[in-house]
DNA sequence: TTCAAATAATATCTATACTTACTTTTATGG
DNA sequence: CCATAAAAGTAAGTATAGATATTATTTGAA
């Protein structure tokens, strides 16, 4: 009963590793930008105008959490919100010039920072880990 | 470019998976304790007397984060805190009777949970990932 | 031995994350 | 057409999670 061979401990460990590398990558850019942030940037570069509720079930989330991001990155200059015309309920979500910028300069940067997130694999056991891992969320989603 | 097939982002799912599934079996239970209130409660029920700082350092977390952890474990009346006789600096912490009996009987639940963490993968997949984690983990550390 | 460095805990601040409740707006069934 | 359910967003509350600063205490080095 070691909860240090448990998956649960192991990846809420793992996760803890995986911000601060994170963090540190975006430190050393000078930008600060967050996994959750960068997530959400990437979805909306991805398809312009999206709304909040939406851009939150691409990236698993609750609207609660997004509308906190969104507000975040709305106040970093990131993204604008504007009110769907046919849903005034929703809001469409886009990045700004500035935004996209920042955008394809981290880019690169989160590509890279991957490996340090799983240090010490091999490339065939980081395929193996995130094989599985997949294969574990497809259960979780579907 | 597809963040669904980065480590980052499959072990931040893969986590709010596990707190999800964590919480629901709590609730079955009848009883309100998060992962990081449980993994406290482990360490200090294998080392009464443990002070905070050792608890944070056991299972990974800064001192800041245990302190409020051990607030509300306190609080409910799961444990109790002394100061040091030795250091007058440091706290040491115990679990109380109740906080014995709860322990004991969720310490069965959590071992049963760890199988929905990562559903769908067999019993030598999750052996695998296991292995992958904790490897990565090892190097983390130190 | 005495004073600076280090350590334990706390306080504060920011950012997730989720739940529940509420408002506004849209969709739908009778 | 209208009552009602459903959906989008927000607000409030709780619990992590870490950075930084502060206080109290201990240790270590000159």
């Amino acid at each position: 009963m070691d909860l240090h061979k448990k998956p649960g401990h192991l990846i809420r460990r793992l996760n803890q590793n995986s911000t601060a590398v994170f963090s540190n990558h975006m430190q050393q850019v000078g930008l600060d930008l967050t996994p959750v942030q960068f997530a959400a940037m990437d979805v909306i570069a991805r398809i312009p105008g999206i709304d909040q509720a939406k851009v939150a079930a691409e990236i698993g989330y609750d609207r609660a959490t997004i509308g906190g991001v969104v507000d975040r990155l709305e106040q970093k200059g990131y993204i604008e919100r504007t009110v769907c015309k046919h849903d005034r309920r929703a809001r469409e979500v886009r990045l700004t010039e500035k935004g996209s910028e920042v955008f394809d300069q981290v880019a690169p940067v989160v590509q890279a920072l991957q490996a340090d997130i799983l240090p010490g694999l091999s490339l065939a056991e980081r395929d193996k880990f995130i094989e599985l891992a997949s294969k574990a969320l497809a259960h979780i989603d579907g």
